[in-house]
RNA sequence: GCUGGGGUGACAGAGAGGCCAAUGUGACCGCCUGCAGAGCGGUUUCCCGUGGGUUCGAUUCCCACCCCCAGCUCCA
């Protein structure tokens, strides 16, 4: 069975047929870094997570690199405006290389907590000056890029003519609106050859803090170009997959692309396959501070379980615009209690002689892969999974073996949708051991039919998160 | 205006030309429990925006209409 994606180049799902038989190049569009991951990031980075992780359980071989923006994502229209990073470190009072480092870091704890596999490379622009300025170079011998006043634009009048402009799917730039959000002014405008000639290269105004030498000006790099120049360098002229929020369908992918094509002059697609994630809203609306429904991972992770948000993550599906709220949030932690339920009881079975879950480890494994290969359809595999869960609960007398086998295929298939489980947590939590002889106690007590000091012992420990579930097998606990 | 995605049972959210519409949440009943929880069983909900068409048969295909959301150089 063979993975089909939605290819944003073509707007249909493809059989995914990787450059080189089992190896896959990933490249992801990351973070600017000037201000935290909130959980519309999170959401799209943790779909190319679930997309590497779900490669390499197929069995590729799979190179993941996602850049960090740390130069040159302007606040404003195309080429106008602030550097981001920099706007940013003026308003902490910080370098803006300190605030960077500080971001980045932040950016590391916050993936990792997330539990989202750890990539091969995070390129960052401002170590990759070099080749960028070469990549204009060769851009402007090419004949697809002039110099105004030491800003160098791309000139995509000339690059549609030889090569056509698809906005990755069927629109051409015709069909644009120019200036359609209102922001383009009028001098930019008129230095460009075309209202849809992008920077390359941009001139620092003095007081700008980040600035190289290049042959056209003291400058920066207009923000598209460090995807082309770190995709091409990484993974080559060619590679398999790219990915990216929705809102980069347009402008940044369709120029990342002209560059790459630009530069190298073959001609050819330097991305197979374009993969976009729809964004999210929350509690309904689009997502934005002044709204008051911004999310960051931060404040996320204080109060929810990584498995918790991951399990949310993994129940919608990429393409489609989700909504985020606490209350859907709630559902995913109850979702995933059923997982945990099911793994523990299963896990303290004795287990009999019977092997019914023989044949629905085969199914799962079927049903599971079907639902992936259909353009990563999470939610279907989610629901397998759950259905899955039910019949491990009904199998109490299958064999200890064949039980042990069934828990670890669940783990083992959450863990590729990027869900952590981790049943030890039991016994690692500090002073469980009293929580146990408070349990011994409790017990007989309620053996002696005093049931209300029991009640009270099993209250006083769920005030305290412990939750208490008595079983054939006696009390069991966990956190809650 | 252009482009894309949607309108499914109380809610969230899958699905497929027919195998009487997954899964989770909520509610209710039962089993199990001293009680609770978890689990199990059952109920709660179907002709799936509206009107036409194609078909032996459509919620799934086609057409028209209504409504919603997103993008169109801030954004994952």
């Amino acid at each position: 069975m063979s993975l089909r994606l939605y290819n944003s180049l073509t707007n249909s799902k493809e059989d995914f047929v990787p450059i080189e038989e089992d190896t896959v190049g990933l490249y992801s569009c990351g973070q600017t870094i000037y201000e935290d991951m909130h959980v519309g990031n999170a959401k799209t980075y943790a779909a190319w997570d679930i997309l590497n992780r779900y490669l390499t359980w197929k069995g590729y071989d799979v190179f993941h690199v996602m850049n960090i923006t740390d130069v040159g994502h302007l606040t404003d229209d195309a080429d106008e405006g602030e550097d981001k990073v920099e706007k940013a470190a003026r308003e902490k009072k910080l370098e803006p290389m300190e605030l960077v480092t500080r971001q980045v870091r932040k950016w590391y704890r916050e993936m990792n907590a997330l539990n989202m596999k750890v990539h091969n490379i995070n390129p960052r622009a401002t170590g990759h000056m070099v080749e960028m300025i070469e990549a204009v170079k060769s851009i402007i011998e090419n004949g697809y890029a002039y110099e105004r006043n030491g800003t160098v634009y791309f000139d995509v009048t000339k690059f549609a003519q030889d090569h056509g402009y698809p906005i990755l799917g069927k629109r051409t730039v015709d069909s644009l609106e120019v200036g359609a959000g209102g922001r383009v002014s009028e001098d930019k405008l008129s230095e460009k050859r075309s209202p849809y000639d992008f920077a390359l290269w941009i001139k620092a105004e003095p007081e700008h803090l980040m600035k190289w030498p290049s042959p056209w000006s003291l400058g920066y790099p207009g923000w598209h170009l460090e995807c082309s120049v770190m995709a091409a360098k990484y993974l080559g002229e060619q590679f398999d997959i790219h990915t990216g929020g929705v809102d980069h369908i347009f402008p940044h992918h369709p120029n990342e692309r002209a560059q790459n094509m630009a530069m190298s002059c073959t001609g050819g697609e330097p991305v197979r396959y374009w993969v976009h994630s729809a964004h999210i809203t929350v509690n309904g609306e689009k997502m934005s501070k002044s709204k008051g429904n911004f999310y960051t991972v931060e404040e996320l992770l204080e109060n929810y379980d990584p498995a918790v948000i991951r399990t949310f993550f993994a129940s919608i599906h990429y393409r489609s615009q989700s909504d985020f709220s606490l209350e859907a949030l709630e559902e995913s932690k109850k979702r995933l209690e059923r997982f945990q339920n099911t793994l523990r009881t299963a896990d303290s079975w004795d287990g009999g002689d019977r092997d019914s879950l023989e044949d629905l480890m085969k199914w799962i494994r079927k049903e599971f892969e079907k639902a992936m290969d259909d353009d990563l359809n999470t939610p279907l595999a989610m629901s397998k999974l759950l259905e899955f869960a039910g019949h491990i609960n009904k199998s109490q007398d299958d064999r200890k073996e064949i039980l042990g086998r069934a828990t670890e295929l669940l783990k083992e298939l959450l863990e590729v949708l990027g869900i952590p489980l981790d049943p030890g947590q039991d016994n690692m939590v500090d002073g469980g051991e009293y929580i146990d002889l408070l349990l011994e106690i409790r017990q007989r007590l309620r053996e002696n039919g005093e049931f209300a000091l029991a009640d009270i012992i099993r209250d006083d420990l769920a005030k305290r998160n412990v939750v208490v579930e008595d079983t054939p097998e006696g009390a069991r606990w966990r956190m809650r």
